[in-house]
DNA sequence: GACCTAGGATTGTGCTACAATCTGCTTCAG
DNA sequence: CTGAAGCAGATTGTAGCACAATCCTAGGTC
């Protein structure tokens, strides 16, 4: 593979932005001015546009038409599509697998890492460890595409966790279906890895869901409201 | 739905240009100029590199760091990928259809009007046909990222027909299948309609890669090569 | 209280300038 | 003749300015 030596200033901005977004610098539904936030970082209005455009497409803000773009404000709705899209992903990647009966060196040491982890980790590095092994299982396709969508979830995920869910489930529960899951590969019985990777996501959803402090509508910060639409996901 | 009442300058250049791909004015692999073309549509450089920006990451297009924006050269291998993502979607859009018992009615009319098509229609009127099935049981599923998800493919799937097959199944080989699909749905047999779907896109795939003209290789264009890798799909 | 209007603020778009970098050609050593 | 090094031209990357288009708010009128 074939990698740039330089990265381009609105990649490197677009990742600055994103890891802002998600470590919470700004409140769900705030406006982000151009020209303040080109100064902050000392780039072009063009440059942080092209940044912003990005982060747009990837879900983390909201652009309106001459209001321009907001942090995206996330839903309980929100949680269950995201959900039922990692689903289809997520099966898909299992069934690959088990037809190959191949589990990915990835997965089963994600799975070891995440096992290993106690009760004091904090919740960063679980979530973490969790969502590790689940991209493993997806890289492990060698799909791109399936790939690049998983990513482009797992960051909302993230917004997800950090705007409206506090806790994440316990080690044990999770590290116990996962194991399951492996176990499903590896005998190549794609009916059953389908049956638990599904059952497991659903047992997932419905524990955000329950932990999750927001009802079904946005909040809304004070002043300019958040827009209603954005192109990308309408 | 709340829809704006004008259009922005680079929304309109992208679908101009996105049209403009698919009809197959440009040669795979082809190299995109910013001036020539800004200069052609009439626009500034920054919009369309914000055009280029959003082709880019539908796919359609690959970018390369200082070198511009090539027309994406797409082989039986991204074929693969693509019917692999693609299945992954339509299964779990079955399966929340079936959970429902509801086949949502542009599907319905969707079939219908493939259905009624003969061996005269154009290659692209049955293609289009067909697709829109497929679509209105993504939509009906009223998961806006499964739809989103869905349309990028539909896209890629379109360059991939002006790429690299010819031709396109019969009516009568789809429409059955579609048929059964819908009457596991209305059943609401699950494990049934994640079946038939799966069949399907299975047949779809090994008739396009049978098909398929090219190699696994893409086909460069004399002049500057398309470049190796691109941000989104690495 | 509902509606209309003016003003200020922000984004949308085009243009220019210059830096960064790639590509291809020329040159030169072996 | 082959291949590496270096130079020159062309293209993209980024910043900054100017002005148009649009939106939001506030204030006034009925």
């Amino acid at each position: 593979m074939i990698r740039r030596l330089t990265t381009s200033r609105v990649e490197t901005l677009e990742d600055e932005l994103e890891r802002q977004v998600l470590d919470g610098r700004f409140t769900p539904g705030e406006h982000l001015g151009e020209i303040a936030l080109a100064e902050e970082f000392d780039v072009g209005r063009n440059t942080l546009r092209a940044a912003f455009d990005g982060l747009v497409r990837r879900g983390l803000l909201v652009k309106s038409r001459n209001r321009g773009v907001f942090v995206r404000a996330l839903t309980a709705h929100d949680l269950a599509e995201i959900y039922e899209l990692r689903t289809a992903l997520e099966v898909q990647a299992s069934r690959i697998l088990a037809g190959r009966r191949s589990v990915p060196d990835a997965a089963r040491s994600a799975y070891a890492h995440h096992h290993r982890l106690g009760p004091r980790s904090s919740q960063r590095v679980v979530v973490e460890a969790d969502l590790a092994f689940h991209r493993a299982l997806v890289v492990g396709t060698g799909n791109a595409r399936l790939t690049r969508a998983h990513k482009t979830l797992e960051i909302e995920i993230l917004l997800c966790l950090a705007q409206l869910v506090q806790g994440y489930a316990s080690v044990g529960q999770l590290a116990g279906e996962h194991d399951a899951l492996l176990e499903a590969i590896e005998r190549g019985d794609q009916t059953e890895a389908e049956a638990v990777i599904r059952r497991h996501l659903e047992n997932a959803t419905l524990w955000l869901i329950e932990h999750a402090t927001a009802p079904d509508e946005p909040l809304y910060t004070l002043g300019r409201a958040a827009p209603i639409e954005s192109r990308d996901l309408g």
